[in-house]
DNA sequence: CAAAGCTGTCACACAACTGTAACACTCTGG
DNA sequence: CCAGAGTGTTACAGTTGTGTGACAGCTTTG
């Protein structure tokens, strides 16, 4: 439940399986992609926390995919792990210097791969992702998993904090259902869309009257998390 | 509804037909062409978002029609496909060098075609699909899918909204009825033109006053969206 | 083991949106 | 100035999208 979302890039499918085997026994989720196009796709659709990536890859290399979202404003900051089939210190040498966060040479073990993650996971943790969040008298706070209105702590579900920390993490845009049971939910469940709406009501229910505001309805696109009323 | 239009130019009509049967399945919207002229036609009319087209045509070759289309100032950012049948090196260099975005040779799976064809589609989006556009002081946010005039955020209907930025993202161009309903309606519907009237009406209701002179009728062709007062 | 709490679905109520037709108005050319 | 065509405007009925309460299966808690 807690489970990051790691993103697998290599063109291997064996490798892959290998790997997906090993961070899903660590109660991690996984998505794969076979190419730096497919995993460019998959990034931006999905943010992953992390992202594995091969060093070498048919089409667009590796190194080049990690240049490029280094370079990009939205993906700038998903901390990226290089593959290397080999130990070259050159490799390492430009990895890290075109921001890679960390990188392992195959083979390697599962249990170095899930330690390696784990500390790049902690380190690339971004300064204050556990600082609670405040919109409006509206408090949510990570550390003590606690919501609060007005002063008033509010009791809310496991799902509706889930849903309401995605919201506020990332306000003033408009979320499909769908992209809000893979976000919230995590990809690959089976749920209906109309789920999401009884959540959404249970959330604004829970927010009462003073907040609930902040929860819009985009007809026919689907919810936004805005301070600004409708 | 977020079905991208495609079209598909070959000249057996057998293959065209695989063809659209695959994308149909994967959302998007086909229009087809058997040989050059036609398909130049279309891209002109319909303005598709993409264009699947076959080395070997009679009459104007794809090539020739590859370099045509990327000359000329209105196609050149369409992004095209070569289709071609024998593994030919040479073809692809040249291709490519025209212009072409990608080349698949036949035969090819339904699968992998989608996905050269996402891949094509995901490079060529414009960077900036999602800013918000902005004149005189009214904006269209497609990340908030919020429009807003003077800081006033308007109440708009999907349609309008759709029409809006269709208009908002061609500028001080006239549409007749017919090429809005194909633009923003999607191709394959069938609605009477005047509804076009309905829905211009109600987007300068909600434009309001300040905003409304932005969408201008042009007697006897259709409408137009300009920021200099007609 | 019982009680309480959560989740996902459903069915129905309600609200918003859509396309059309009908009528009013405006522009154009003769 | 008078058709007639082209466009503006309104009302309305059908359709679609959302809100809401209830409920049964499950899990957690005590």
């Amino acid at each position: 439940m807690s489970g990051k979302t790691v993103l697998i890039v290599d063109d291997e499918p064996a490798i892959r399986e290998m790997i997906v085997v090993a961070l899903e026994m660590a109660d991690y989720e996984c998505i794969e992609a076979a190419d730096a196009l497919e995993a460019h796709a998959l990034i931006v659709d999905r943010q992953p926390d992390i992202v594995l990536l091969d060093w070498m890859l048919p089409g667009t290399s590796g190194i080049e995919l990690a240049r490029r979202l280094k370079k990009e404003e939205t993906t700038a900051n998903i901390p990226i792990i290089m593959l290397t089939a080999k130990v070259e210190e050159d490799n390492k040498i430009r990895g890290l210097e075109i921001g890679a966060d960390d990188y392992i040479t195959k083979p390697f073990s599962p249990r170095e791969l899930v330690a390696r993650l784990k500390a790049v996971l902690r380190r690339a943790t971004p300064p204050g992702i556990d600082d609670p969040i405040e919109v409006d008298g509206l408090t949510l706070d990570p550390a003590s998993h606690r919501v609060t209105s007005n002063e008033r702590s509010l009791n809310i579900g496991p799902t509706e904090y889930r849903l309401l920390q995605f919201f506020m993490t990332h306000q003033e845009r408009v979320y499909t259902r769908s992209q809000l049971l893979d976000q919230v939910w995590g990809g690959n469940v089976y749920v209906e869309e109309r789920t999401v709406d009884v959540h959404i009501r249970r959330l604004r229910k829970a927010l009462g009257e003073h907040h609930d505001y902040l929860i819009q309805t985009v007809r026919g696109a689907g919810y936004r998390f805005s301070t600004q009323p409708a």
